[in-house]
RNA sequence: GGGCGAUUAGCUCAGUUGGUUAGAGCGCCUCCCUUACAAGGAGGAUGUCGGGGGUUCGAGUCCCUCAUCGCCCA
């Protein structure tokens, strides 16, 4: 470290040259050696479309606050870092930008070509992640960085594949996803907006095949899109419109009861509807579903299918016609009664750019919206459209293009969650191996510690979550509980390709290859599947067999893996001479991010694992495990609490499956990060704040300090976000516009300076449009910057008093009183910090070490010695002050070091030239940087609760006699006398602490006695039994009101315990403790109102 | 629609198993540029603990209910 200090702290000078000696000494690095006691970290990886925001900020403090900690503690310490490829998301951004910059799509630059431009975005936002991390002091081991779609991870997603799908878990099936048309892909729920539009509600009549006699001609329908009509299978009623509807009435009677005044109306509104509707539409629902039983059908009018009437619960008799058309390819809710209905079947009318598919007949090559017209016109002119509402309807959007999407009946591949007849192995091949019944149930157990214990009977670890255990644990256990099938084909170009060679065949042909392939697949690293026409699917050897049996169907879908990626390029011609082709899907983000507590650390092989140039090895040398054996099972995973479904399970269950293990024991969910209107931060919404624009201006330091603060439990924290607007002159005072209440501009992520009206740019993507950047701030981090100067200064003021003293062995009992008590509340104050760390408070933790660190060692320890250490002072007792104060002063840089790294490394590099040797008997464990300089450890021989008890007393009587200066305004020079009636206790305290409480207090002679007697022109201080006279200060009225407030106070307060304990039921039923201390503190308020009201009298 | 949570000082948040008249930081008011620090020091003011009901000797804390807000899942 630089050997000047300069005389102002300045973070943005000191903290990047910090960073520079961390990483040139490689502080971060890790590497398997002899130690047990490991800590490892596995970075939620953040994803490469864009730069990181507060977010993301709290997520890597509240993992680098851990790690430090734990590397100070002698941990062998690793925090895995890297980024994920972030499949939908990435493409989306370069697909935009290829449009708007060159007005290509991607079918103009092709498969390869898109990839190989999503990869320069990808570098660059690496490159930009990892800057943003480094500028607020992540400590990860940077040569062990990874990047879900590198060699090493590659791999690791390959073998997994495989070995799922050789198991049966992985599989391809029907979904209804929500497709893209623009895009055309499946887009995730979490990537869709609603928004509300004016749609219209057509009813539709579908003329009833053969109607008997009494009969309706029609089952009326209604929908707001026409032309899905074209899929129909089915139209459902319910199976007991009567029941259903009283049911509704019932309920609705309730409401009509309870609604309060303003509601009334509309509760009696909508029971007359409900009332109207037995008379008007109930007689023909009950012939409806009678229909139904039957077996009755309805003819499909412009596509002439026949459809039947089924009874389902999904019909509503109490909205709309009571009769529902069922679409199941195209609509979630008619997809479940599908699922209930089997044998309506589904067809799917839509292609996939949202043109009409042939199944739709004439409308074939419609695009969706122009059919709808269509359809419309043309059942109108069939006369089968009974009329038209206009209704206000929410459809979804696709956030990455904006556009509608649809619900889309596709194949896609599934891993499998639920349970499995036989069981699944977990950890094949390994010594951990143990069979579990499914994929959700194994990380079900995980968190419920159901685990199986390991071979030789030592119990497997389990996963707990931090801080509120159970609350997590719900959220964990009712997500899976639903084993739902995981969906993890996209249909992208960005991403780890799908390994699976798939076609169909004639069973013929299959037949003739079996000499040929009969060997090849005992192999076990090929894995194939026959897939027969009903879904069935066999093992090739099953196939063969049935395919010669009697109902052998005359075609088959084959679909074969290969483990190794290198057999792809070798095996595909020659499959795709059997009509089978790659997959074209990719797989979701997830599949990989998954595995990512292991993959990055080299499996399936750490020995062979290709690593980037320059990058620490994964695997074992002579002695040394393998980073995979050594760090695995990791320790803990910190991230948000929506992650808890979409990742946590699923790295559990990945983890178990590949290794037999979990990947971590501990999962700490940190608050989430809202914006001045309480709104989630998020790249999205573009109200994400960069990290760098608050480093700037406050320091990472006091970033991360705020962040600490912030983070106190399990509440979300608001972080109001203000512009600095770029739009003042030269000279002019900054601006500061609150995001909260700014109107937005023309773009996502910018807003109207209200002075000027001009637009500003707060994320950076918009100079193209010519529009200003402006950086964000929020003034929460003054707080951060204010207590880092403060901790410069008291450094600051330490190196000037420290002048090389040796060190020699001192003993405690035989050190000045201040000494005594600033070494016992060290070590009480190392203790809270290190519990609240280990409690993952990190709000109390910092808390707990400001309060030492400034209420304690600031405002009194430095005060106390100043004297001590002044010019003329004795030497010895100086000489002692200064070590106490240097081995004070490294103790709270180290305990400070996990919070605020850069400044307490700064201040640690100076403070070993002033101080080489610290400590009070023996020298303290010392290192060059202080990163990786030894955690403090409590000294409980420090503690000494009678000193602490003598400061504390002389502490109130000090704040006492200073109320009292500044009430009177005594000139803070001006020295007091003073005389204290006090004896006992009370009296011995003062004698012991009379110095120190003259010094900081300001008086000049004090006298203790218990007969001391007030002057006239006296301020008294009454505190407890003892009170102290302020000779020669007094105003009389000032210090009348002053003690008749006081009396009055104690009055308040004595009166209330008096009524609790005339209470019968109080004395009768609290408990004894409780009884005795309110009767204690009564005795003590009576007593020093006794004192006050003395005073009073003598006042006259 | 189902689940999980939140609502405490002007702002952002603490408040452990129910137990004196509820705390912190920021902001605010008064005084002080005292030789580490005005990004500081000394002192001070500030609350119907979202509304209503209940349990209890005693409720910010436990229960019910309503309102508002957030997250996850459908």
């Amino acid at each position: 470290m630089s050997t000047e200090l300069p005389l102002k702290y300045e973070p943005q000078t000191l903290e990047p040259q910090v960073m520079e000696r961390w990483l040139a000494d490689k502080a971060f690095a890790a590497f398997p050696d002899g130690r047990d006691n490991r800590y490892v970290v596995m970075m939620p990886l953040p994803n490469v479309t864009g730069a990181l925001h507060m977010g993301h900020a709290m997520d890597n403090v509240m993992q680098d606050l851990l790690i430090r900690w734990h590397r100070m503690q002698g941990d062998n310490t690793l925090w895995q870092a890297g980024t994920d490829h972030a499949g939908i998301a990435t493409q989306a951004v370069v697909e935009k930008r290829l449009k708007e910059i060159e007005g290509k799509t991607r079918h103009d630059v092709g498969r390869d070509g898109l990839v190989a431009r999503i990869h320069d975005w990808a570098a660059q936002s690496k490159k930009r992640i990892v800057t943003q991390q480094q500028a607020m002091g992540c400590s990860c081991d940077w040569d062990r960085a990874r990047f879900t779609m590198d060699e090493v991870c590659a791999r690791s997603v390959r073998h997994t594949f495989f070995a799922m799908f050789r198991d049966g878990l992985i599989f391809r099936g029907n979904r209804l996803v929500n497709w893209d048309c623009a895009l055309q892909t499946a887009v995730a729920d979490d990537e869709l907006y609603k928004e509300t539009v004016q749609g219209k509600f057509h009813y539709l009549r579908y003329p009833v095949l053969d109607a008997e006699p009494g009969e309706p001609a029609h089952v009326l329908v209604a929908t707001t899109r026409p032309e899905t009509m074209l899929g129909d299978t089915a139209v459902a009623v319910h199976p007991d419109p009567a029941g259903a509807l009283r049911a509704a009435i019932v309920e609705q009677r309730v409401k009509v009861a309870q609604a309060p005044a303003k509601e009334a109306a509309a509760a009696q509104a909508e029971l007359d509807r409900l009332l109207a509707r037995e008379q008007d539409v109930l007689p023909q629902l009950e012939q409806i579903a009678r229909m139904a039983k039957a077996g009755r059908k309805v003819k499909l009018p412009l596509v002439d299918r026949t459809i039947p009437i089924v009874a389902d619960e999904w019909a509503d008799p109490s909205l709309g016609t009571g009769c529902v058309k069922i679409t199941p390819a195209h609509d979630p809710n008619d997809y479940a009664v599908w699922q209930r209905h089997l044998h309506i079947g589904a067809v799917n009318v839509l292609n996939a750019d949202g043109t009409i598919s042939p199944a739709g007949g004439k409308y074939k090559g419609l695009d969706r919206f122009v059919a709808r017209k269509q359809v419309l016109a043309d059942l109108q002119a069939l006369g089968l459209v009974d009329k038209i509402e206009d209704r206000v309807i929410e459809i979804d959007h696709s956030d990455r293009s904006k556009t509608i999407v649809e619900p889309y009946l596709s194949k896609q591949w599934f891993v499998r969650m639920a349970d499995v007849d036989g069981g699944v192995v977990m950890g094949r091949g390994t010594k951990k191996e143990f069979r579990a019944r499914g994929l959700a149930q194994v990380a079900l157990d995980a968190s419920a510690g159901t685990l199986p214990p390991f071979a030789d009977g030592s119990p497997r670890k389990q996963v707990a979550f931090h801080p509120d255990p159970e609350r997590y644990r719900k959220m964990y256990d009712q997500w899976l509980a639903e084993k739902r099938d995981w969906c993890i084909s996209r249909q992208l170009w960005w991403g780890h390709r799908i390994p699976v060679f798939r076609g169909e065949m004639p069973a013929a042909n299959l037949l003739r290859l079996e000499p040929m392939l009969g060997g090849q697949l005992q192999r076990d690293d090929v894995a194939a599947w026959v897939l027969l026409p009903d879904g069935l699917r066999l093992s090739p050897k099953d196939a063969f067999a049935h395919l010669k049996g009697p109902n052998a169907p005359t075609t088959v879908e084959v679909q074969v893996c290969f483990r190794e990626a290198s057999a792809d390029a070798a095996m595909g011609p020659i499959l795709a001479g059997a009509g089978l082709q790659l997959d074209p899907d990719v797989l979701d983000t997830w599949f990989s991010s998954a595995l990512w507590p292991h993959s990055t650390l080299g499996w399936p092989n750490p020995e062979d694992a290709k690593v980037d140039a320059g990058q620490s090895p994964l695997g074992s040398k002579p002695g040394q495990p393998s980073a995979l054996d050594y760090w695995y099972p990791g320790s803990c995973l910190v991230t948000g609490r929506d992650i808890i479904t979409l990742w946590v399970a699923r790295m559990v269950l990945t983890g178990l499956y590949n290794l037999g293990d979990v990947p971590f024991t501990d999962v700490f969910l940190h608050a989430t990060i809202l914006d001045g209107k309480g709104e989630r931060m998020s790249k999205s919404k573009g109200n994400g704040i960069d990290p760098l624009d608050i480093i700037g201006r406050y320091g990472a330091d006091a970033l991360r300090y705020v962040v600490c603060e912030l983070q106190t439990g399990t509440q979300d924290i608001r972080l109001p976000v203000a512009a600095i607007s770029p739009f003042t002159q030269p000279g002019e005072p900054e601006r500061l516009v609150d995001l909260a209440t700014a109107k937005p501009g023309p773009y996502l992520g910018t807003f109207l300076d209200p002075e000027t009206r001009q637009p500003m740019d707060l994320i950076g993507q918009y100079g193209k449009e010519g529009i200003t950047p402006a950086k964000a701030t929020s003034e929460r981090f003054t707080v951060g910057a204010n207590f880092c100067n403060k901790l410069f200064n008291a450094a600051r003021f330490a190196f000037l008093n420290l002048r090389g003293t040796p060190f020699r062995a001192l003993r405690v009992a035989e050190l000045p009183l201040e000494d005594r008590w600033i070494l016992s509340r060290l070590a009480a104050a190392v203790a809270t910090v290190h519990g609240h760390l280990a409690d993952y408070n990190p709000s109390a933790a910092i808390a707990a070490a400001r309060d030492f660190f400034w209420n304690e060692l600031c405002d009194w320890y430095l005060e106390m010695i100043k004297p001590r250490c002044r010019d003329g002072a004795d030497a010895g007792a100086r000489a002692t002050a200064e070590q106490v104060l240097a081995t004070v002063l490294d103790q709270t840089l180290r305990l400070l070091h996990p919070f605020v790294p850069f400044l307490t490394e700064t201040l640690w590099g100076k403070l070993r030239e002033l101080a080489p040797q610290r400590g009070i008997e023996t020298p303290l464990a010392d290192s060059t940087l202080l990163v990786q300089a030894p955690w403090p450890r409590t000294n409980p021989a420090w503690r000494d609760a009678a000193i602490e008890q003598d400061l504390v007393a002389m502490q109130q009587w000090c704040v006492a006699i200073r109320e009292a200066r500044a009430r009177y305004q005594v000139p803070p020079k001006d020295r007091l006398v003073a005389r204290f009636a006090a004896d006992g206790d009370v009296g011995a305290m003062l004698q012991r602490t009379a110095p120190l409480l003259g010094h900081m207090s300001g008086l000049g002679e004090v006298v203790i006695a218990a007969d001391a007697q007030r002057t006239p022109d006296s301020a008294t201080v009454v505190l407890g039994a003892a009170k102290v006279f302020l000779l020669g200060v007094v105003d009389l009225q000032k210090e009348k009101a002053k003690l008749e407030k006081e009396a009055e106070k104690l009055r308040g307060q004595i009166g209330g315990i008096e009524r609790k304990l005339a209470n019968e039921g109080f004395v009768a039923k609290a408990p004894p403790a409780v009884i005795e201390k309110e009767r204690a503190s009564l005795a003590a308020l009576r007593q020093q109102l006794a004192g006050i009201e003395q005073s009073l009298r003598e006042l006259g």
